[in-house]
DNA sequence: AATAAAAACGACATAAGTGTCGTTTTGGGG
DNA sequence: CCCCAAAACGACACTTATGTCGTTTTTATT
């Protein structure tokens, strides 16, 4: 009676295939990717895989999960940066460590939109994805409402409202992104028009920074 | 030699399977129906149906098409009531005759999102997205052009990236609507504070209507 | 080295959907 | 009333993906 197999070098193989999955995802999207695809990509045997996936859904969730965590750690660290202002803080929690928009894009993101409208009818896919969106939610929330107890936002709308409203506008882009070719979307006008936009529904002034 | 069948009550059926296969569609979403879902809602045989559209994307965008006809009419006859102003008739054809934000969406709209993201890899179907996509955008962008000479819009920005943006939001709301339950998106609110910036950004004034 | 637990393998049985094709039915013209 | 073109039918052959399961290979411990 002792644990006579291999060690903690489970979670390698674990990562490897989970890497080579994401790499899959992004090339063929969501609906499109087979388990043979991956396992070509991962150079693991069909048995292989399954002993640590069972299913596809199973293999997309652990890696939307990975990046959960990824970016929890990197919202947290931007909040310890958060020095500035609230606005700043706002921007580098939408635009990523620069505060300012660019062109660049989460490559899974099509297929993440894939993950959950295709399984928009699914009990528990959809569940799933309402957990993601409140989490998202609570992320925009929380600041907006500081910065205006703060007195740096003014609060004539509802923090709440906003926050949505942020959420929706990353998903616009992220679909037009997903289904258009780079020049058609404009994602860094757009990008600044929004945090015009921003900048109008919580501070009123014209000077977006 | 002379047209022995039926006349055009070809069309009807044709007609009578769009129908169904509109209902399938809105029901199951564009992946997960089958020819044979179409079939039974329909009340046709396999070989009865392929002899109107040879597979499902082909389906599919008849029925787009379709919509396309009315869309068209839609906004011509409301390009006819212009009388008022181009912010009227913009509203108008944001969110329908009655020009305020209100909380119905097409039905279809997520089986269409679906059908586009699904279909990014594959050249054809990218292509007639983008096709749609110039639609649309053409349509904003004109009247907003238009509205600026006639000096009813100012010019702070360009009509395009304005045009492109009321697109964005109006997808990233088809989206959260197709994934999200009806109370956790908040059309309404979400549309009056777009709106909001909308007139900011084209008029300048902040009373919104 | 021996060994045993379990990790990795890959053939297989199953399931589901697709498009075709030969046959049957139908309806409008002669 | 007859006829025949084509409309409608549905069985079929084919393809593709899935998940399982018995077998083989590792690998850490003894």
């Amino acid at each position: 009676m002792s644990p006579r197999v291999s060690e903690e070098h489970l979670k390698q193989r674990r990562a490897s295939i989970l890497k080579a999955a994401t790499g899959v995802f992004i090339e063929h999207g969501y609906e499109k990717t087979t388990m043979k695809h991956v396992m070509d990509a991962a150079g693991v045997s069909r048995g292989g895989l399954y002993q640590y996936f069972s299913n596809k859904e199973d293999l997309f969730e652990a890696i939307l999960e990975e990046g959960l965590n990824e970016e929890a750690e990197q919202s947290l660290a931007s909040l310890k940066k958060s020095s500035t202002s609230y606005w700043h803080l706002l921007m580098q929690i939408i635009f990523g460590e620069d505060a300012t928009p660019d062109t660049n894009m989460d490559p899974l993101a099509p297929s993440k939109l894939e993950f959950f409208i295709t399984g928009r009818n699914d009990e528990r896919r959809r569940a799933y994805g309402e957990r993601r969106y409140e989490m998202g939610l609570k992320i925009y929330a929380d600041i907006i409402k500081e910065g205006q107890q703060a007195g740096e936002f003014r609060t004539t709308h509802h923090a709440d409202t906003i926050a949505r409203s942020i959420i929706t506008f990353i998903d616009g882009l992220a679909l037009d992104h997903a289904i258009l070719p780079e020049e058609k979307v404009r994602l860094k006008e757009q990008s600044e028009l929004f945090v015009q936009y921003l900048n109008y529904a919580l501070i009123g002034a014209d000077s977006s920074s």
